[in-house]
DNA sequence: ATGATATTTGCATATTTCGCAAAAGAGGGC
DNA sequence: GCCCTCTTTTGCGAAATATGCAAATATCAT
C-alpha cells in the first residue's frame, strides 16, 4: 500500500526540483522525503525520479504517475473540500420524518420560515405515523410525539405533549358544561383507543386524581377522527392540546375542566426531536432542531398563554401563516 | 492530512456494510477499521457514516465522499498498475545518446533488430559529440566511446577501444609499407588531434614502446575528415577498429604495423553504456545494454578475427545490414 | 429475557515515521 | 585545480502512529 503523503511528497518534490526545497516548504527533514519517495517507487516498482545530489530528474515513469497522480490529487482534495463545505454551514438535503398530523399542522408550516432563512437547504419531509428507523429510512431528524423507546439517539425537547378535554360549543351549549370530572360520565365522550376494551381517563385536580371511565358513542383508534367529531359537536374528546389548542383559542372548540390535568401520574412524554449522537453533529440538523426550539419556545403558540400571576414565558414565535 | 489507508477503509466499509466484515476481509481488527474511519472523519470535519451495532448507514456528506473517492481510488490503483506495467517488461520511450560516428555506424544500425525484439519500445536516439549530462538531456542510456568521467553512474563495457594503423591499398602500393615504427617517418601521417602542436603515436611492439613524431600534410580535429582522407590514398592514419575495422576487412583499407598496439601504456578505455545507478533499474535500459553487449559480442565484428591459435570467442551475432 | 454479534474505547504493544548526524557526491567560485 | 556549499542517502535513537485484545455498550433475533 503506496501512502499518500508519499504520493504528496513525490508532487511537491517534482514541483520544487529537490527534496531538501520540498522539505523546507513542508517543514520537515530531507531525508524524510527522500525515504518517502523512495518508499512510493519501491510500491510502485519503478525508479520515479533520477536523481543526483544536485538535480532530479523525472524518469518516464515517473512523468506518466506524475501527470495521473497530481490530478488524482487535486480532485481528492476537492472532495474533501466539498464535505468539509457541506458542514461549514447548514446545506445541502436534510431529511425529516415525522408523524402525520403534528408534521402536517407544525413541521410543514414551519418550514418556509426555514428554507428561508437556510437557502441552501433542501427539506425532503416523510411524514409516517410508525415508528422509524432513522437508518432504514435515511432520516436526519425524527420528529415524535409521545413516548421514548430507549435508544442511543439524542432527544431534544420541543414542547410538552399536553392533552386537554374539549368539545365545541355547540355541543356544550345542548349537553351542559362539566363541571367535575363525575360530570364526564353523564357526557358523550370520544374515545381514542389502540385496543379494544374500556378507556379510563385520569383527571387530576385540586382534589386528587379521579378515574373517569370514559364512553359514548364512537370509539375510534384514529385521532384525526376524534378530532373531526368533536368539531362536529359529538362530545367531549380528549386531544393533545397542539392538535386542538388553536381551535380552543378560536373558539371553535372549547376546553372544559381545564382546572384537571390529564394522565397527571405520567410524567410528560414530550414531543421531541430525535437524532443519531454522531461526534460530528451535522449543521443542517443542528439548525433545524434550534430552529423547532426556537420556533416553538417553551410555550408553544398552540398552547394557552400563561396564567395571570405566571412569570410571563419569553416572547412567543410568530404564529404560522 | 488524511491518510489513503483510511479512505481505502471507508470505502471497503460501504461496501461491505460492516466494519467487522472489512476487518475479516482484511485480517484485521474491527477496532482498527473504526479508528481510522473516525479518524477520516475527523479530518473531514463531518460525519460520513451513520453507525448503529447493527447497520452502517452514509451520511450525505458519506455518499458524496464515497462517490467521489471510490473513483479517485480506482483512477490511484490504474496509475499505479500503469507504472508497474511499464516496468514489467521493455516498454516506452528509450531515449539513448551516443557520439555521432559510432552511432551512425554501430548503433543505429542495430536498433532494427533491437526493436523488433521489443515491439512496444519506441527509440530516441540523439547523437552529440560533445560531453552528455543524462539528466540534462533526459537520456536513458548514454554511449560513450575513451575515457570515462568519474561519476556515479553504472558503466557497463561494450567493446575494446582500440586504434589501428592503416592505409588504402593504392597508397600502400605507392609509398610502400611500413615494417616498423620507424618506418613511419617516412611517411604522410594523417593526424587527429585535438589540440596545436606536436602528436607522438606510441606503439608497442615485440621491441619494446616506439614514440613516433606522426606529421605530413593533414591535420584535423576531425576523426571522419582522417578516415575520408585515408580512404582516398593520402597516407597512414591512427583510426579506432570500429571506424575502420570493417574497411580492413573488406579490403579498402589495409592494416600496417599490426603487430604493434596503439598507446599500449594506457589502460584500454574501451566502449561503454552508461546509466544511472538506480534502485530500479528500468527493463528498458536493461534490454537494451544487454542487447548492445550480446550483439558486439566479446570480440566485436569489427575486429580482427581471433588469430591463428587462440581460443575461438563466442559466436559473434550477424553483421549489420 | 437471553444469546449472538456489532461498534467503540482504554491500554499495552508493534510498527512506522521522523529528525539529526554523518557520509558521499556535484557544481560553483576563487 | 582546490575549496566550499548544498545536495541525497543511510544509520540510529526517539517520537508518533497504528494495532490487537479485552471490556463496555448497543442492537436484533430467538
Amino acid at each position: 500500500m503506496n501512502s499518500l503523503n508519499a504520493i504528496r511528497l513525490f508532487t511537491a518534490a517534482v514541483d520544487a526540483g529537490s527534496f531538501s526545497e520540498v522539505g523546507r516548504r513542508l517543514g520537515m527533514a530531507p531525508s524524510s522525503v527522500s525515504r518517502q519517495v523512495a518508499a512510493l517507487e519501491d510500491s510502485v516498482g519503478a525508479q520515479l525520479i533520477h536523481r543526483t545530489t544536485r538535480k532530479l530528474g523525472l524518469t518516464e515513469a515517473g512523468r506518466l504517475y506524475f501527470e495521473r497522480v497530481s490530478r488524482i490529487l487535486a480532485e481528492l482534495d476537492e472532495a474533501s473540500a466539498a464535505v468539509s463545505h457541506l458542514e461549514q454551514s447548514p446545506r445541502g438535503v436534510l431529511h425529516v420524518n415525522g408523524p402525520t398530523a403534528f408534521g402536517v399542522r407544525h413541521i410543514a408550516p414551519a418550514l418556509p420560515d426555514f428554507l428561508a432563512r437556510y437557502p441552501e437547504v433542501r427539506i425532503e419531509l416523510t411524514l409516517t405515523d410508525n415508528f422509524v428507523d432513522l437508518l432504514e429510512v435515511g432520516a436526519d431528524v425524527v420528529v415524535r410525539v409521545g413516548e421514548l423507546e430507549d435508544s442511543s439517539l439524542i432527544a431534544r425537547r420541543l414542547a410538552p405533549n399536553r392533552r386537554i378535554l374539549c368539545a365545541s360549543p355547540g355541543y356544550l351549549a345542548r349537553a351542559g358544561t362539566p363541571e367535575r370530572p363525575e360530570d364526564l360520565a353523564a357526557h358523550n365522550c370520544l374515545v381514542y383507543t389502540r385496543h379494544h376494551g374500556n378507556v379510563n381517563w385520569n383527571l387530576g385536580g385540586p382534589d386528587g386524581i379521579a378515574e373517569v371511565r370514559a364512553g359514548g358513542n364512537l370509539r375510534t383508534n384514529n385521532t384525526e377522527a376524534v378530532h373531526a367529531a368533536a368539531l362536529g359537536g359529538l362530545g367531549i374528546a380528549l386531544l393533545p392540546s397542539w392538535l386542538v389548542g388553536q381551535e380552543v383559542q378560536a373558539g371553535r372548540l372549547a376546553a372544559v375542566l381545564s382546572g384537571y390535568r390529564a394522565s397527571p401520574g405520567a410524567l410528560d412524554t414530550g414531543i421531541h426531536a430525535l437524532y443519531p449522537a454522531n461526534r460530528h453533529l451535522s449543521t443542517k440538523v443542528r439548525a433545524f432542531v434550534d430552529f423547532l426550539v426556537a420556533r416553538y419556545g417553551p410555550r408553544p403558540y398552540w398552547e394557552d398563554p400563561p396564567a395571570a400571576g405566571a412569570p410571563p414565558g419569553r416572547e412567543r414565535p410568530s404564529n404560522m401563516s
